[in-house]
DNA sequence: CCATTCTCTGAGAACGGTTTCAGTTGAGTA
DNA sequence: TACTCAACTGAAACCGTTCTCAGAGAATGG
């Protein structure tokens, strides 16, 4: 590997001369350098720069599972941002371990350049020593407690998981179910309290036998839904507050041969890709995904730009979409007399 | 931030020592080193240890698209295997363009230890270029031409593409056309080589206008499956080459309400999450995907390893496993006499 | 008690760039 | 011809580590 000694030596001139050179300075044995430079395809070490300038031109971004499509396409949209920066991104998971997470962070502040984090709770302090090293923190998806002093790309959960509600209650369910997703993130507590709002505000009340939480996985969705089923009074609807838990509950549903949208509803929180060819097509709330990541790498990109260094934290607060598709339809029958009958699982076909 | 020089002066020591005590040696005033060091909350500098030692301890990994699941569960398998090591990820989309994969590696190459690349096409040369540069290079899922002395995991997708093709041929059908991905990519031109082996050694023959070539995009096989579909004389079963364009493919026929499998059968190339429940269940050629990850950063990591340093090139081929759901089954109308009267599109339900 | 080994130490030189600072060069002007 | 000033240059310091090497001090052996 040629350094930028061995170029200047050929092009008979000192190293500073060939810094300055390549950084664009006029110099007077211009062609001598270029010439060197072309002949011994000299290139600078990164690392070299690094060192001297402070900056690794790098990203961390720390994301729970990059198999879930949510952030596989938030980190498309961050990417889709960083392609037109010299700024290149550095990936980690942590499986939604706090563990990892802090360990992750901790061994990245020290390489990265600032960080775009979607922290497995909401609790995590690792964050704000994040912050204390100096390394420039923007939240995607989930908030901290207390993290109002970050800037953060979130979306409206709260009102998301009341747009389910309403629509459940809508079609005329009372009988409903939720599925959330971890109480100790963000998403999971907000979407929940705006679905039970939604139900409490029509005078609908959500038993603790109906009002599950689950971790944000596929199996906890479907051994939830499974649990839900088997209820001596099951619900004619269920609301699931992630992609991942949708699918699990539609593999329950399906396993069980439970008819969809005729015996139970099922609406979902994130749209997948496959959402409009599922048996049936996914009524779910959507909200952009792409975009999100996008606009958390632009905040962060601004953090690196002196002038807006010290600004006050910016909390963009995206909406979401009911998409009203296949999987949800009035319950059969509707709740006339208190039931002592009990459900039974119905059989289809 | 505190420099080993800062630690060094409040320990009474110098900079050498701390190195020494931080690396494990043994040190005559350790406890007024490990002092220095808590109280001052001193790290080491990534950088300036790489500067020293020439290596970084990151990977590159270029994928054409991370929102593809396939290459989102390849990720999350070396992310499995850096877990457990101090290596750690960086990570970039090509979007299938030659161009960026080429800007992405001379890009790459100054900063990482190794790269697992996906190349956009066979006949790229940029990778070459890659080892000269002395960075280790591994491919996953796609292959070089003259690229047999690089390491590689990859699966055999000729007798993929011939499950396939036997396995519809076992059903019954002749009248068989393909969607396959590009061919200046290894799966692209493998799987529809061993396709059409498969349909040519059952002296079927495949028509010009049933062998189609798409970009391995949704988009692609939603566009190609419309074109078969408006054929006067559509095939009877479609053989798609990878999940994104199945996922395509299987719009198309649900937009011309085109019963699967009962007037077409589909059978893609690699399994989705959702493939169990889509409607149908799709038949898909299924293939290891995040050991695939797993093993091409093992193979990798090895390379680092003096020992295995100059070791000759490890190809790892892994088989691929035909999943039979619901979306295949024998041609409605075994194919009788030669047909004058032009098949209608038909309508279902 | 001296010679020999062993263990630990710090100074200083890397690693490969950029930046500072004090020149040097040469053109333009009086 | 001497003087001024702008444009360019190179030596050396610096970024924060680790490594080499020579030397100091302690332990061992005779």
């Amino acid at each position: 590997m040629a350094t930028i000694h061995d170029v200047a030596a050929r092009a008979g001139v000192s190293p500073a001369t060939v810094s300055r050179f390549l950084r664009g300075q006029r110099v007077r044995s211009a062609e001598a350098i270029q010439a060197a430079v072309d002949e011994m395809d000299y290139w600078p070490s990164a690392t070299a720069q690094s060192l001297q300038s402070g900056r690794t031109h790098t990203i961390g971004v720390v994301v729970p599972d990059i198999t879930n499509p949510y952030f596989a396409a938030v980190v498309k949209g961050m990417e889709s941002v960083t392609r037109h920066t010299d700024y290149r991104i550095q990936l980690a998971n942590t499986d939604e371990s706090s563990e990892r997470e802090d360990a992750v962070l901790a061994e990245m502040i020290r390489r990265v350049d600032g960080i775009i984090l979607a922290p497995a709770t909401e609790q995590d302090q690792t964050p704000l020593y994040v912050r204390d090293a100096g390394v420039p923190l923007v939240f995607v998806d989930r908030d901290l407690l207390g993290g109002e002093h970050f800037d953060a790309v979130l979306v409206n959960n709260a009102k998301g998981g009341q747009q389910a509600g309403e629509h459940l209650l809508g079609l005329g369910h009372t009988r409903i179910a939720a599925i959330s997703g971890s109480q100790d993130t963000t998403p999971g507590r907000c979407r929940r309290e705006g679905f039970v709002k939604a139900l409490t505000a029509a005078g609908v009340e959500i038993p603790p036998e109906h009002d599950l939480v689950g971790d944000f996985r596929e199996e906890s969705g479907y051994q939830l839904a499974l649990s839900l089923l088997s209820l001596p009074e099951p619900p004619t609807a269920i609301f699931s507050a992630n992609n991942l838990m949708t699918l699990g509950a539609l593999k329950a549903l399906r396993d069980l041969r439970t008819d969809i949208p005729g015996e139970m509803s099922l609406i979902g929180f994130d749209d997948l890709d496959t959402g409009p060819l599922l048996r049936p097509p996914l009524t779910v709330i959507d909200r952009p995904m792409v975009e999100q990541g996008a606009l958390a790498m632009r905040l962060l990109l601004r953090r690196f730009e002196d002038q807006y260094a010290n600004d006050a934290a910016r909390r963009i607060i995206l909406d979401t979409k009911l998409i009203e598709r296949a999987s949800t339809a009035p319950p059969r029958k509707p709740r006339t007399a208190a039931g002592a009958g009990r459900t039974g699982r119905g059989r289809q076909r």
